[in-house]
This record gives structure tokens, sequence and C-alpha cells, in this order.
DNA sequence: ATCACGGCGTGAATAAATTCACAAGGAATT
DNA sequence: AATTCCTTGTGAATTTATTCACGCCGTGAT
């Protein structure tokens, strides 16, 4: 079982991939997707063993072959549809986000409980009532769930999304889900990432002085003698 | 040195603190908090070692004595302030979702290119030019920066975010951040999640079968056994 | 042809994070 | 006052994640 973590980065590389590839780029080597991923080129190397493909010693990774063998790797291929609940401003910009980028992985439909916003279509995607989730999700085969509604609504929502037959959800709302075995939940705590910024932010203001030398030394000795030899 | 993960569970574990408190609950244990932060009872306790309050083995924790004690180690007492770059659908999300929360942890001004929006005041808060950052910045003491501009632009506002002394930086755009070290960045990768939550759901629906029994009598177990005797 | 170089894949080692498990202690009960 | 129960704090063990380091293999230079 690949880890949570190494998924993640997975995405990260493809997308850096199809930056290379806009840029005509044919071939990579770990270190280099590396640098660009803010990762070591063992782990880069390491994360790749899960999805199969195997490069060249001598011209690294095919940047076309990679991207889609992670493709195989990540995505569905018979797509999978998600559905959003809660468009207020959050869920606004997050349909504006996703609206066109990945096909096989796109919104269509959107949940409120806002009377003014049923029935009409924002960002190319129809608005329902949350009555008519079951309804939807079975016609239109929806799996995931992005929920943006108020912490106090999203356990409530969770819970219809699950009656719903939802398996995964990206959960925005500042509150725990408590989700069956089965499904899964990831979140963005968009509160607690700022706290962390503030944290180490002035962490690394006190470091300052002493450790970042220490940083700066083993980065720089990481650079120069690589990943080995 | 406290890690990463622990400082965000703390920012977490003061949320839920909050709303015990606005309940009235008077103390809780490790274990309570832990059923809603979706932990262990043993890594509650430990997250809350670098704190350093210290609960009591009959009653637990006091609910507003540990919030503040997680209120001293997280927060700066003289308030941080943060700047927010990019008011497009996503920053002003942003902005609305912040706005009011932690008083000693605000935005206080806005930056854009869009001539449309400088001068403009958006939720309380003023949108000035990038090229007035020095200046804002000085003048209102802001380190902390959120960047909800387009990929594109990321890395050259970051830039601008460095000069202007900003140490930590809270990243919406998908794109990997080069900054010196002493600069603190959090991502927050929204398609990257989705794809993960993509990815896991379909995974859970294949374990569907075997391993969630499993998954399911050791959970129950945790829950009987506790944490210990 | 031979050699040296540089990168890949991966077993082994290390580091980091989590969990276990137990001494210690306060309250309720006997 | 002794006993029981349930908790905390934390050293030690375990699990998970990352990094090291080496064998192997094409390629280009000698």
């Amino acid at each position: 079982m690949v880890s949570h973590r190494t998924v993640g980065r997975l995405s990260l590389y493809r997308r850096l991939l199809n930056g290379l590839a806009g840029q005509g780029t044919r071939n990579v080597y770990s270190h280099q997707l590396a640098a660009m991923a803010g990762a070591t080129p063992a782990q880069v190397r390491r994360d790749l063993m899960a999805v199969g493909y195997m490069g060249s010693s001598t011209h690294g990774y095919d940047v076309s072959e990679l991207t889609k063998s992670i493709g195989n790797f990540l995505d569905d291929q018979t797509g999978q549809a998600a559905a959003l609940f809660g468009i207020g401003n959050l869920g606004r910009a997050i349909l504006s986000y996703f609206t066109g980028r990945r096909p096989n992985l796109s919104i269509v439909a959107a949940f409120d409980v806002d009377e003014n916003k049923i029935g009409r279509v924002i960002h190319g995607c129809r608005c329902y009532s949350v009555e008519e989730l079951e309804t939807v999700a079975r016609e239109n085969d929806i799996r995931l769930g992005i929920l943006a509604v108020p912490a106090a609504a999203a356990q409530n929502v969770a819970e219809n999304m699950v009656r719903a037959g939802f398996r995964g959800i990206l959960n925005f709302a500042p509150a725990p889900l408590k989700v069956p075995a089965g499904v899964y939940v990831e979140d963005i705590d968009m509160t607690m990432s700022l706290e962390k910024v503030a944290y180490f932010a002035r962490q690394g203001a006190r470091l300052q002085a002493a450790e970042i030398v220490e940083q700066e030394n083993s980065r720089v000795l990481e650079t120069a003698k690589g990943d080995q030899q």
C-alpha cells in the first residue's frame, strides 16, 4: 500500500512534468524533479517506484511516458465526478479554481441550502438542493465531495454524502468529520495552516542567528555532493 | 524543537477547546480531545507536553487554562499582521474567511496588480499596488503573506515578499516556491488534495471487501481498551 | 576495447513520528 | 486508612518515512 505522502507528491510531480512538457523538455532526471518539488532525488525515485515506470540511467525519465504512468496510477480511467457542497465565497472560488482543470476529475454538481442559488448555474455547474443529493449522485455517479459549508453544518452534510454512497471528501470546513471506515477524508484547514505559518515564521526569526547557518551548510552540501558518489 | 505536525494539532486542539468552552465544559480528558481531533490520547498528551501546561490526573485539563497555554505557545502576544496577495475569487474568499477570526492574527492589507482594485476596500481590507509593498509592510509591521495569485506569478510575488522582510508565506498557488532559508512556506495545494481524495476514495472502495473489517476491529479495540491498562 | 562518468533502482540504515505501557497521584468508596 | 479507579506525563518500543550508499548499466571519451 502506497503512502498518503507519496500519492500527494506524485500529483505534484505530474504537474511539474506537465510544465516541463509545455516548455518542450523531453526527459528529466530525479534530481531535477527533486529540485522543482523541494524533495531529494532519492525521494523522487522512491516515490516513482510506486507507479512502476522505470527510467533510464542515461536519460533519466521520459517526460511524457512518466506523465502517462503517473496518470495510470493516480487516475480512474473512467473518470471520477465530484460534487461541491456550499456555494458561499469559498465554494465559488473552489468552483472557479477547478473548472476545466482535469477532464477526468471534475465538479459536475453543486449543492446548497440557499433557495436563491438552487436551479442556477455557476461556473458551468448546476446548483441543486441537498434534498436532491441521492438522485443527482446516482444519476451522475458522483462519489467525491468537496465540503465548503460552515463548520456547524459540516458533519450533517458529510453524513448525507456518506448515505449517498460517497467515498471521498475534501473538507474545507474547520470541523473534524466523523465518517465510517472506507470513506476517505482529506482536510484543508486554512486557519490551522495560517497559524502554522505564524508560528514558524516567528521561530524562523528566532533561529535566524544560529541555526540558519547550519541549514545553509547542509543544503549546500546536499547540492554539492548530490545524492551519491 | 517542536514538530510541524504538533503545531498544527495544537491549533486544532485550541479550536476544539473553544467549542467546548462555548458549551460550558470546564475540563476535558486527553481521550476526549483525541476523539474530537481524530487522534489518540497518547498523541494529545505528547503534543501538550510542548506547551508546558500540565493537567490533573483526576480532572484532566482545565479548558480555559489549557486554551490560554496553547495561546501563549502559538501566538505572538504583540499580534502578527498578514497581507493577502491576489484578490481574485480565491483571494476574496480567503479574506472573508479570515476576517474577524483571530484578533492577533489578521489580514491588514491586500495587494493586486489590477488597477480597478487598488485603493478599494474589500471586507474591511484596503487594496494596494504591489509597488507599495515595502512601505505598507514596514508601516504595519507585516511579516506574513498569503499568496493567492496565479501560479505563473507566484514566485515573483514571493520574492517581493522576501525582499520586504516577510518571514512566512501561506501559499495557495500550485507552484513550489523557492525562498531563502529562514522564510517558512506552508503550501495549500487544492489540486493535490483533490487528487489524493480521488485516489484514496478508489482505493477505499477496493479495500472495502477485505481490509475494512480488520480496520473496524482495530478501531473498536482501540476504543474499548482505550489507551492503556 | 577499455575506462570513467553519471544516473537508476533498491536493500539497508537512519531519522522522525506515533504508540505502548507503566509509575505516580488524586478522588471516591469501602 | 486502605483500596480501587481512572487519569496524567513520559521513557522505551514500535512504526512510518526518509535518506544513504552501492550494484548495475548506457554513453562518450580515450
